[in-house]
DNA sequence: CAAATGTTTTTTCCCGATAAAAGACATTAT
DNA sequence: ATAATGTCTTTTATCGGGAAAAAACATTTG
């Protein structure tokens, strides 16, 4: 079946949102890059809503004659990229035991398991490689090197020299650069998500990953920018199958992060220097404690 | 024709060069180990060692009949691999002018040019993007970033981070490490080579790599080693394209490598830092200095 | 009976093909 | 004449297939 339609389905969800919104949708370029996509795929979509007598097109006219019902959406499992369905599995697998290090991945089990080809799934595995949890064997098979106690530590060193690096860096921007603007903006929202955090505290991750990359983006370091999505990828998923204390902690980064926010407008060096490492400090203690110490076996 | 022989054509070659040096070949498994391939290589190997009238064959007795004659042997340029002939050819266009940042890059295109399906083409350009010179758009092309000045010094920033850090680590390690064997052997090397500099400066590439490559280990941190796959790209192949000046560069290099050396068996970390950071510095100069200053442009 | 050889099975690597999606060109409407 | 729509072309994403290489299993040999 060669490529499935996931992009048309996620952009038709998305347009269907719009929907309730106007009375008339705009042009089709418009729509483009409101979603994402190419005017193709939004005539693909018009077409579709036209049939589902969700709006009236003629060329320019695109009038909407109902608001969409729960079915016409797609199931949102049809929307996912096919590189998205195999990051889970694999990550699931991973992280959900019997994971051990030194462990063998097959791709063509992958594939198999996972009903994809595999070529996708060698593709995912290319790129998942700069994450430092596998290892390809030339001509052979790739080498699972393990979620442990030794990777968490590599991956905040590097975190911490980054991060402190970046911090200094964001602190010395000039008052007019939008930065702080964009600073402000996040200040209020961890305070509003402070006061809420008993029913709240959920949505601390995706607030802290966006506080953080703005940190590391005043690097201006494209190699520290993009470790950051290493970070990312890990926080993402090992969080998701540890909520041990969730509430606890999000509710102290909130408050380590509002410190730090102020600290970095201060923009007294010293501060902003001991607020970003008490704040990573407790991050990295986290997660070490999540981690539990199977033995620390080399395999080389 | 799906996949070339190249494995087995590499190691036929370098078995060919075991011939000159006994009279009889080891055990199949021996013989896998020793050229790094599988059993089944090796039989096909054996197979035509026989049938070139090279060697006698009968289970355990290989004996060597004759040496081997240079058109034994199979051309170089059938024991490269796939990812060797695409990288080498995405290079040549990259540094050998004409690739101006913001350029689009086009799978298909660039999979004709050189001769090879698109899959291995996609597969090399999602390995190389973790060198920062690309970038995909999803569903779309991916974007040369260009090999700018700006590249080169958030590369060396990096690069000076991260080697200033492992070399305190490399001197804090205790005595009788290996590593200090290993530190006396490139010692050796380097004296031998700054005697003969004047005919054997263009070695010196290799012995750089290996010298840094062994302080970046004493990190002990996987992403600090993985780095070096990134600088050693760049150097590599930057230095192809540009032989100005190199023997005078690498007499240098071999001077602050040697003081460097110095620093580190002396243990005293004021002492390492500062032969670290000169060598660096200079590394640094030199690969900017020959960054043709082409306008900034930053496309976004 | 351990290690080598002989044989069979599985996996990796890579290509060509095809539908989805993007992009380019031609035409029409304001 | 600019910006939209309509149509056609190119490129990307993904699969299945097949040869090379690895790995597993069976048999023989010292």
């Amino acid at each position: 079946m060669s490529k499935s339609n996931n992009v048309y389905k996620d952009a038709y969800n998305r347009g269907l949102r719009l929907l309730g919104e106007t009375q008339s949708l705009p042009s089709e370029p418009e729509l483009g890059t409101l979603l994402g996509v190419s005017r193709t795929t939004v005539r693909t979509i018009l077409a579709r809503m036209e049939e589902t007598g969700l709006i009236a097109w003629n060329k320019r006219s695109k009038t909407v004659l109902r608001a969409p019902k729960p079915d016409d959406f797609f199931p949102e499992e049809e929307t996912d990229t096919l590189a998205q369905i195999i990051e889970r599995s694999f990550m699931r697998r991973l992280l959900a035991g019997g994971a051990e290090a030194g462990m063998q991945i097959n791709e063509l089990e992958l594939a198999r398991e996972i009903g994809v080809g595999t070529t996708s799934v060698r593709e995912f595995l290319i790129r998942f490689s700069r994450f430092g949890l596998i290892e390809k064997r030339r001509n052979s098979h790739w080498v699972l090197k393990g979620f442990t106690r030794a990777f968490a530590l590599e991956l905040t060193e590097i975190r911490e020299m980054f991060e402190i690096r970046s911090a200094a860096a964001f602190a010395a921007l000039p008052q007019d650069s939008p930065v702080w603007a964009d600073l402000d903006r996040l200040e209020d929202e961890h305070r509003l998500l402070a006061s809420e955090i008993t029913t709240r505290f959920n949505e601390f991750s995706e607030l802290d990953e966006r506080f953080h990359r703005l940190i590391h983006r005043a690097s201006h370091n494209r190699f520290i920018v993009d470790f950051y999505d290493v970070i990312a990828m890990i926080f993402h998923y090992h969080y998701q199958w540890n909520k041990a204390q969730e509430r606890e902690r999000n509710e102290v980064a909130v408050a380590e992060h509002l410190a730090y926010i102020a600290a970095l407008k201060s923009r007294d060096l010293g501060k902003v220097d001991a607020a970003c490492r008490k704040h990573l400090k407790s991050a990295r203690n986290t997660l070490l404690t999540s981690i539990p110490e199977t033995g620390n076996r080399i395999i080389s």
